[in-house]
DNA sequence: CCACACGTTCGACAATGCCAAACTCTTAGA
DNA sequence: TCTAAGAGTTTGGCATTGTCGAACGTGTGG
């Protein structure tokens, strides 16, 4: 995703947007400490958040703000309307009661690999990160896979705005490695993660196509002692290409 | 919640709050139809998309814009932040499973009821609402429950602001039976409804409390011929009060 | 009881958001 | 092929409206 600039940008915008931001990312604050991280006065950012609880956006209790739940709503609606949640989510549930591990539908947003949906099975680990968080694309199996089926500026764009960072000793930093892991990634039409965001964390993906248009990823997590051998280069890719298969037979022909 | 006006608003952000309002309940919408529903000009209105779309709350598509994934990000944080839902999750999973219906964790906000999680089991209907989306408090088993453990001036502000709009047949329209109704609630500690907000539809709800702050509700719902007789009246409330004690007991002793 | 820390309100100035109108781009029809 | 209509985008100047700082509340701890 290019970082579009508005040609003009409403700052009253752009700056509340920022004080959503910081509120998520301080999980929760109080106006001074929204005050170090902005450059607005005391005032100001009391009528920015006066604002934004009179909106629903923002709510409070006593001194903290939070993220209100009017966010929720929007975001519901917004996923609502992607495809790859409508159509994927019961092959999610499918696999993941299957698999007993942990199941995500992610889609490219911000450049980053985006959680639409995830459905934990019985033996998955603890989530470290859930419904619409970002994860950087470069260094998860779900990333990987939907940079494989993006055009090849595309990629070159995000990875101009996000850079290849590094996760472990595993994450792939070097441009050309990470062109040639994604050709090989459309060789297989299987992505793998082998602890390249978390140690001891591997995951597969599979990218997800209506048509010509990409969609996304279903991706599939676990810790290393249970992802390896067999199991994790033959028979949970097979499994997650089924699935894909089935998605992607529910996204031609929508009233099967 | 008291509708509380800010003393010195942002208009810019009311305006904003309102664009995205709409892009949610027309499902996506073109300048053109912004500009019918807002008293804006056209260039005000692109910026504002544009800018929107910076900050990634809105996505375009060609001509049509929409919310933004950024929505569901600041709306996932929201929600983790919920007690009711990272308490309750674990619950509402299993009464799914065993009972087979729909299950979901709602909370009171705006005056309405408003889904944080919800959960499918085997049998379940189709759902016709979701994350994030805010019911009428007065005519849902979840509203009712949650009405019932609400300090009474509570309860009247909340139907000042949204009135007792009719339903069904079935919908309580009256402030007098609407207080009966909850001083029986408070007596049995669970609340039904009876086709009250859709023909052929039938819930049940019980209030979920930590210490003595109210998080919310957990309620199941299912077709009136699958939600009658001793299962309706008696097994799936016993079911549900199971939960609820299990869930508030996890609230009680946070490390167990 | 005072002092401090934080939140809230207010009035005046100037930044900035707004409108209208001009411009571009695409599509459809003659 | 040319024209017109319909949509989106950009611009400049005016007036609205956000912004600051200071003064005012409020509550908590010493």
């Amino acid at each position: 995703m290019a970082p579009k600039e508005a040609k003009n940008p409403v700052r009253s915008i752009e700056r509340a947007a920022r004080i959503l931001e910081l509120l998520k990312e301080l999980d929760g604050a109080r106006l001074v400490d929204l005050e170090e991280h902005v450059e607005l006065s005391k005032g100001t950012i009391h009528s920015y958040l006066a604002t934004l609880e009179q909106c629903g956006l923002v709510s409070r209790d006593g001194m903290t703000y939070e993220i209100g739940l009017d966010a929720l709503t929007l975001g519901g609606y917004a996923r609502d309307r992607e495809q790859l949640y409508v159509l994927g989510r019961e092959g999610a549930d499918e696999l993941a009661e299957k698999t007993g591990e942990l199941v995500a539908l992610m889609t490219e947003w911000n450049g980053r690999s985006t959680y639409l949906y995830q459905r934990a099975g019985e033996r998955a680990m603890a989530m470290d990160s859930h419904l619409g968080v970002q994860l950087p694309i470069h260094c998860t199996a779900s990333g990987k896979a939907i940079l494989s089926e993006l055009p090849e500026d595309r990629v070159h764009d995000i990875v101009d705005a996000q850079g290849l960072p590094v996760w472990t000793d595993n994450t792939i930093t070097d441009r050309a490695a990470l062109f040639e892991e994604l050709e090989s990634i459309r060789d297989r039409g299987i992505s793998f993660d082998d602890e390249e965001r978390i140690d001891g964390l591997r995951g597969i993906g599979v990218p997800i196509k209506r048509d010509d248009t990409l969609l996304g990823a279903i991706a599939l997590a676990g810790p290393v002692n249970r992802l390896e051998g067999d199991r994790y280069w033959q028979e949970l890719p097979d499994q997650l290409t089924k699935i894909k298969r089935m998605i992607e037979v529910k996204a031609k022909y929508p009233q099967s």
